[in-house]
Order: C-alpha cells, then structure tokens, then sequence
DNA sequence: CAAGCGCCTGTTAGCGATAACAAAAGGAAA
DNA sequence: TTTCCTTTTGTTATCGCTAACAGGCGCTTG
C-alpha cells in the first residue's frame, strides 16, 4: 500500500508537507505542489480513509435512516439512496443504512433521515450530531426536497393550458408539509384561473382511487383532468377510468406526482411531476459535509424544481 | 469519548485484556472477562471503528456494485439493500454503492456484486479483493440467490393442482443463469405430470406482455395459467386479460415471480413467487465478512427457498 | 529441585494520517 | 547591517486500537 510517506521520500518533501497538498493547498509553494502531484500520480496514491478519520477524530460514515415501514416505500428512496451515495463519494464517506429508531447513533459523523413524520421531531432534537433531512418540515431543520408546490403549480397550468374544463386534485390523507404544498400549488393557481378547486384525499394506494372513479364516475363529466399527489393514487384512477372505457387522454386527463417507476408500469403510461431525487439525494449528502465542515451551523432548504413529464396519460 | 483506555482503568487491567475481551475472549479467565464486561457496560463503551481499521489494516467499508442501469432497476434493489445493511452493521461494516464500472475499487475490504452478466466475467475476475455475487452464476463465482427452479416448480405445482389444464410460461428473453433455471423448474415439473410446456420470451415490460396477451388472444382457452418470470410480465398480462374481459382467476390464473412491491399495485392483486430479498442481502454481507475473515477462500452457493404468496390472480 | 512448558497478562511499537509547535528562509523596516 | 515579521517547511506527539513479543506464575517431569 501507498502511504503519505512514500509520496513525500519520492517528491523529497517531508509527510506534512504532502498532507497539506491535499488539504490546505494554500499553504504550499507551486513549486513544491508540482513535485508532490507528480509523485503522487507516479505511485497512484490512495489516502487511507481510516487514518485521516481516525486522526481527525472521525468515522467518515453518515448514517442514513428510514424512518417508515420499507415493505411500504415507494421505490424511489433507491434513487434517493444512489444520490446520497454519490454526494458522499465526492468526499470519500461511506453509508450506513438505519431502520430502527433505537439504533447506535455513535461511530458516524452525521445523519441523513428521511421519512420522518410530525411525530418524530422530538427524537430529532435530541440528535447530537449534524443532521439533514429529506422531506419538507416547518420545524426549521435543514432539509432538502422537491419543490412540491410549483410541482402542482406546473401540473395545473399545464391541464389548463390544454383546456380541460373541470380539475380534480386526488390528494394523501396525510397532514404532512408535502402534502399541503401540493395541494396549495393547485388551489393557488385554480384561484388565479377563477377555477373552483375540488378536492379529495385518501390513503396513498392504488386501489382506493380506483375504487373512488368507480364510486363516483357519474360525479365526473368529460374534460376533467385528475391531478394527482402520486403516481400511485394516478395508477388507480387510470386503472378506474380504464374501467369505464374512458378516453383518455381525450376526455380525461391524469397527472402523476414522483416519476419514480411508477409511471412507467402504468397503461396508459402516465404524465407525471418528476421529481429528481437522485439530484436531490446528492445535494442531501453535501449539505450534510458542509454542516458537518461548518461544525453544526444551519443550512436552511433548498427545494429543487421537479420536471413535468407529459406522457399518454394528457393531451399532448 | 470512551475509549479501551477509559474501560481499561475502571477494570484495573491493561488496554490489551479489554482488546482480548473483545476480539479473542478465550484467552482471558472469565473472571477478568467479568470485570471488563461491567466496566464496559458502566461507561457505555464503543469501540471506535476507524482505530480498529487502522490498526488492522482494514476498511470496515464493502462497496456494492450495481452493474445494471438504475433507472431500469427493479424496486427490490431497495430491499437487497437494506438486507445487506444489516448484515454489514453487525460487524461495524459500512457501505460505499457503486454503479459506475471503473470506479476506484480501493478503501474496502471486498465486494458484493449484482446484476452481472456473462460479459461482465472478464471484469469479475480481475477483482483483487473477496467479493461475492448477487445472483446465480455458472461461472464459480461465490453467490446468494432464491432458489429460482424450485421458486417455478412451487408456482408450477399450484397450478396444476388447481386444476389449470394448460400452463403457458411467459419468460424473460435473456440468456442468463437465473431464467434457464426459472424455466426448467417450470419444465420439469410439466414433464413429471405427462403435460405439455408451452414457453414464449420476451423483454422484461409489462407492455410487452399486455400486447402479447392482445396479439394472441384466441389462442388460449378458458382454465389456462400463465406462470411469468417476473411481476412485471405478470402485470401485463393481468393487463392483457382484463382489456379481454377475462375472469381472473376461474377462467385464467397469473403468477407472478418476485413479490416485491409490484405484485401490490397489481388488480388484482398478483399471486406471486416472493423472494426472501432483504434475506439474501443479510446472507451475501454475511458471506463476504466470512469469506474476508477466512482471506479469501471460496464460499460456495447458497440458494434461499422463495415462499409462495397466493393472491387473486390464481384461484384459492 | 531445577529446567521446561503452558497459560495468562502486560509492555512496546506501530497502523497512516493530522494538528500544533518549531525552525528555517526571505523580505521589509529601522 | 541588524532586527523582526511573514511565509514556508519540517519535527513531534497523538488519534484508538491490535499484533508481536516479553515476563510472571504454577505445574509437570527427569
């Protein structure tokens, strides 16, 4: 194995001087940098991760926790996994994956933790380290997410765009920030078009929405548009309208929220808010190193705008 | 922070008594082991794991690589994931994902590997540290899999003894090791009750399989059973049949193979071969802390039986 | 009863990196 | 020219843990 010695005999310099080519830079002479590159290229240096933590008083692990049931989870946390992962290679951090509230906090650095409810803010302010999390919150704790209600806000003024005459917003019966940011970017801008905003909720599974299309599909005229606060709940209304020989996308129209596989197993193939969550895993993992580097400081949020992705299930 | 130091002291004995306690405790009198074990417990000690490493020559790290495009990928990576996450945390192993191919393969002590293929053969053998594969191969490669032809004979089995007459399987149009065997369970046991298999491949879309069901509709009688090789065919095919006004699952049953997440957003509801996933996660990190502690000898196979989920696309 | 062996525990020396301090080297000011 | 900073580089000690060796003890054995 290379080590810092062996780079620093070769470009005849002392170790300290190597580690500070790596890390502070600025205090090196060009001159010296060049020799200490070289040699480090020369003999494919590889830092050993143990060592820098274990000199830095670090572990060089973040621990990622999933505080919901995983049987239950939409696939896209895969996708927000493979984010963090990249974000966190950058700066040569390894994961650790936590599914039980009462696991071992020690041996990481940080925590990234995502699915978490009203109900968990006090075991969030108990956290002893840096901690960031995936999801909206008004709890003031830094967090990453999509940008839910201009999400809605882009479905909508697209179904209006394409004249669908009547818009129904199928929304999670969860009283949750991202919820109520979907469902303000829809009546937000249902107000601004002097459109009267309908709205029904329900438990986030496919066969509820269906089963509501075939409660009330008297109630829906044609040149309605459903906008959704899922992929899951769309699945079901187009399996719903499918059902009844609707047209759609002609006389109705359906709008997905994730674009996370979902969509793509749905038939038609739905039109849907998609969401980058790999961008967004990966701007989780950053913000959690630099409030790690900042020892604690606040980040704030940042929301991420989604993509509109108009597929069969909307008039083109 | 607590360090053997601290224990050390409180047990009036030396660092290495605690270290021995630890990590070889038949070289230590119980009674000794005694003492430290309630010193440890009294200051609540952890061991910090970047010492450990360092001290090893070590990483506490395994990468995972996925060597299939992600967005294409199935939602049970998710679970895949989580299974070897636990595995890793009860040796105080952490993780680093890897998609990319030619990523840097240093700081860790070994690789768990899925979705190879045979030309990634090549690749797999210039690997220089203990790894272990995810997924059934032919090539000597240590791995963990469901036991994929058994899985096809349960579901091959049930059919027919609900009285099915004809059995078509719908298989995935790869030549890889885990569909020879998903068929020849299906083969196999067609051939043990004197009936004839009928087996037609294609790309692994559910859209794919719906269009099949459409192209062919008049060639399959009432009381057939369409064992598929994935939830995804299975999908379509439900698909397929409902768009003919079929009645699942008196006139035609649909088993799926996986039973994670899609066979749920199915209607109905997918009957379905589910692999233990999160299992086989636990036992490929298992496998490769073994094979790593063991420097590196062979693993061998380890097929886990899948459990049959019955559900209303096949009769009850 | 001294030599020799085994068992158990302690001492020492590192693993590879970094922070903190120390020491040169160079330049500016007196 | 001398003194005193500033900048750049080197030296030392340390992070927490473990392998390897060393030493003490009791027991067997010729």
């Amino acid at each position: 194995m290379i080590t810092l010695s062996d780079v620093a005999k070769k470009a005849n310099v002392s170790k300290m001087t190597v580690s500070r080519v790596i890390n502070h830079p600025g205090q090196v002479t060009d001159e010296l940098k060049q020799l200490v590159f070289a040699a480090m290229k020369d003999l494919d240096y590889r830092p050993n991760v143990a060592a820098k933590a274990l000199a830095n008083n670090r572990s060089q692990v973040i621990k990622f926790f999933i505080l919901e049931d995983i049987d239950t989870t939409e696939p896209y946390y895969m996708n927000l996994l493979f984010g963090i992962a990249k974000g966190l290679d950058e700066k040569q951090y390894a994961l650790q994956l936590v599914t039980s509230r009462n696991y071992d906090l020690g041996n990481s650095d940080g925590y990234i933790i995502t699915g978490a409810r009203a109900k968990d803010q006090e075991w969030l302010d108990r956290l002893e380290k840096p901690a960031v999390v995936f999801g909206e919150n008004r709890y003031g704790y830094d967090f990453v997410d999509t940008d839910n209600k201009q999400g809605t806000t882009m479905a909508t003024e697209y179904a209006i765009a394409k004249n669908y005459q009547s818009l129904v917003f199928i929304g999670i019966d969860v009283k949750e920030a991202f919820e109520y940011s979907r469902e303000a970017g829809f009546i937000n801008t249902m107000q601004q078009h002097q459109m009267i905003p309908k709205i029904y909720r329900m438990a986030n599974h496919s066969h509820l929405s269906e089963q509501f299309i075939n409660d009330n599909w008297q109630k829906f005229a044609r040149n309605t548009a459903f906008i959704c606060a899922s992929d899951r709940l769309a699945i079901g209304i187009v399996r719903g309208l499918a059902h009844h020989d609707a047209a759609i996308p002609n006389d109705f129209g359906v709008f997905g929220f994730d674009g996370v596989f979902l969509d793509q197993v749905s038939n038609p193939k739905l039109a849907t808010v998609k969401q980058p969550i790999q961008e967004i895993g990966r701007l989780c993992a950053r913000m959690l190193l630099q409030k790690i580097a900042q020892s604690g400081s606040p980040q704030g949020e940042l929301l991420v705008t989604p993509e509109l992705v108009i597929r069969d299930s909307m008039r083109k």
